[in-house]
DNA sequence: ATAATGGATATTGGATCCAAAATAATTTGA
DNA sequence: TCAAATTATTTTGGATCCAATATCCATTAT
């Protein structure tokens, strides 16, 4: 058996490839929250047919980025203070425990990668591409503590989030920087050894993130 | 407009419907872990075509209980002590968050329907029934929080734990009567106004599951 | 005898077609 | 003129059909 052979990557399906497209369409803000999306329409500027559309809407449905009404379609839901709420206090237990979980495996390499995520996004002014980078700070972070499932159910919160860290940039500025900082103290914690301080740390970062979408935003519910 | 037709119930999808079977026989451990679910025998034996039942599958692996590989199948993920781990952990953040939240919603009517509930339990000696209950039980406590986002990532944690339980169910005994005598103490701490008691009755029962657990099944991983 | 190769079979993924339901347009009645 | 009812159109959900890929099996070569 060959290594090259065996580690062939599978092209992902169709579906799942629609699903990504309009996961970023849809964190763009690229759907009006009272419109439905319509199958036929992005069938056809996809060039594929309805079906792994729909199979795509399932998924966005599970993760919480549309509702769907039988025969009346799919459509993004609207934005409540009550939900960026819960997830920010889900985000305040998950995030401490990863960090924990993940202190005792973090290797100087990772540090460095870390370092330069932080780098990067200190020079980067575009908000989606800023939102990339943060995700990748915290998935690189949370990687090394070896639970899959619960960095799992972080991210899917942290998708929904990022609709409402969208909404937010536009009316707060400066936060960006802010945020960069504190992601680079977090670090310099991690790197002294002091991992108690880090964690607490981390608490207050994203206390002070829910602190400011509940500020900035103004929200029915 | 008349108030008999406008709340009429909407017939759920057909493919939501295969859903809840397929994930009822997993949880009932109809699948073996390393068998694939054939989509073709699915539809035949419910009398549809493949692609409520492909939805379906879509639907299960969105909450974790198939994974699916591309053109090759759908099948039940292999239980592994890692995973049952991190779902207690999580419900030990999770659980005594909302019951904090609930606590000073609950009324007496609901002390009253979770004490029917646990009174059902007492006398059920089928396992399946029992954890229907127990779902029960948690559901329309959780529900009093008012935050129906962590119930529902809560909900799919029971739900994946549900596969964990029936295992454990099989070699462990007595330790459902144990269980309803905790959620009988919690409601007693409750109907007393020791809303911190309860709290932290909860977690106690929560680690001594994740406890028995750990202590009944042996898994690799 | 065993491993490799080529083809048959089974199974999934995607496209097209049809049915059911919702929404929009039109007609009709007062 | 306006509202209710009726018809037409749009859109989704489901079934059938076709293509792509994996698995199984036989044949062949060493």
């Amino acid at each position: 058996m060959d290594l090259v052979e065996s580690s062939k990557l599978v092209r992902s399906t169709t579906a799942v490839d629609v699903a990504r497209i309009l996961r970023n369409r849809i964190l763009a803000g690229h759907y009006a929250e009272d419109q439905f999306i319509r199958q036929e329409l992005i069938a056809s500027e996809l060039g594929v047919s309805r079906i792994p559309v729909r199979e795509a809407l399932a998924q966005l449905e599970a993760e919480g980025l549309v509702v769907r009404q039988k025969y009346r379609g799919a459509l993004v839901p609207k934005l409540s203070l009550g939900e960026i709420q819960e997830i920010y206090e889900m985000r305040g237990m998950l995030e401490p425990y990863l960090l924990e979980a993940a202190i005792p495996n973090i290797t100087r390499e990772v540090i460095d990668r870390l370092r330069s995520v932080v780098e990067r996004s200190r020079t980067v002014r575009d908000i989606t591409e800023w939102a990339g980078l943060n995700m990748e700070f915290h998935r690189t972070l949370y990687a090394q503590a070896n639970k899959p499932l619960s960095v799992q159910v972080l991210e899917n919160l942290l998708t929904r989030a990022d609709r409402y860290l969208k909404v937010q940039r536009f009316l707060s500025t400066g936060t960006q920087e802010e945020s960069d900082a504190e992601h680079q103290r977090i670090l310099d914690l991690i790197e002294e050894g002091n991992g108690a301080g880090a964690v607490d740390a981390l608490r207050q970062h994203i206390s002070w993130n829910a602190e400011d979408i509940r500020r900035t935003i103004g929200l029915d519910d």
